[in-house]
DNA sequence: CCCAGAGGCTAATGTCATTAGCCAAGGGCG
DNA sequence: CGCCCTTGGCTAATGACATTAGCCTCTGGG
């Protein structure tokens, strides 16, 4: 069968998330990767479609690595612990890789590529409030409370959105304890 | 002295923004404006140093217009009232533009262009706040809280990323309590 | 041994940003 | 009144990229 004797599409992906974490998802470039492949521009045709879907690709990429994280972190935890796990996972994600967290895509659900990444996330949060006891559209609203929180927050910090000298783990930790009291009074 | 027999920088941005909100900020180019312009491409750097710069202009320019919006909204309201009013002004400028939300840029005071507008954003949401007795670092964690709340929720709501049929107005109503709370057991 | 396809390559095209250098018009000043 | 300079527009040229077309060369399976 096919031998993997150079590039695969994964590979190519690969490159480039290093290339988004160094320049920003607006220094990728097809040239930029293939320059580190080792290879002529159009040659990473034969393993991806267009600028356009390695971006998507990355994204994609982006997304199950730290869903991946965050799950890890989260496992074997619940309640208050777990949902304090997730969100300093999360933040964490985005404060190690800035650049790399602004290639995420915030709505993943809207493309196939991303579609699975996305669900996992997001069932990864609908999971950790799980024995809050929040049913049908209640666990919705509670679940999109927390991804405002942690996005927005990763958002700033990430982008260096955050001016003043005061303890930036001392307003995540407001954060956190100011969505497990609306968790406890929705309870 | 100089009759503005033509275009001007401020006119140039009016035209920038109008392709922002059409096609986003990845679709600003400098070719869209200068044909908007009925101009050829080089003419523009009569009037602005380079596409760089026309973005931070551009961004400058959205933070201006959210602001004055945002602070209309608030002016003759306190407390509760305030903080109401100006989560729900933020939310519906994102809403009401969406292309251009994207626009704004996150670190407003590392940029003198931006710096202005930057500062008076964040004095609207500090003059807010006041009349609930927050003192020195306690509100700059207030002010903290609010940028990531309503930050979070516009990033995700403007770029389609809440899939589900749940209303968003309820959930936005939650996060202004959620908040509002904090406020309330702070003071 | 032969062939097909996988994976690279070069050449060519089109879009942009950016720079250099040219040119017309209009207002201020001698 | 007429000259000069600044303002603002233009064309030409360059260089980065994405993308397409078409060619060439292994390599592994029949």
């Amino acid at each position: 069968m096919v031998v993997k004797r150079s590039l695969t599409p994964a590979a190519v992906v690969d490159v480039a998330l290093g290339i988004v974490d160094e320049h920003g998802p607006d220094g990728l470039t097809l040239a930029a990767v293939a320059h580190a492949c080792g290879v002529a521009t159009p040659s990473l045709y034969k393993h991806v479609a267009s600028l356009g879907e390695l971006k998507t690709l990355v994204g994609a990429r982006v997304l199950e690595d730290m869903t991946d994280r965050i799950a890890t972190t989260v496992l074997g935890t619940s309640g208050d612990e777990a949902v304090t796990g997730l969100m300093r996972a999360y933040r964490a994600y985005g404060a190690t890789h800035p650049k790399r967290y602004a290639a995420l895509p915030m709505d993943p659900l809207h493309d196939p590529i991303q579609e699975a990444a996305g669900a996992k996330l997001v069932g990864v949060m609908y999971a950790t409030l799980r024995g809050y006891g929040l049913e049908g559209s209640a666990a919705v609203h509670a679940t999109r409370r927390l991804r405002v929180l942690v996005h927005g927050f990763a958002s700033i910090e990430s982008e260096g959105g955050f001016g003043l000298p005061e303890d930036l783990d001392d307003t995540y930790d407001q954060l956190i304890q100011m969505y497990l009291a609306t968790l406890r009074s929705e309870s």
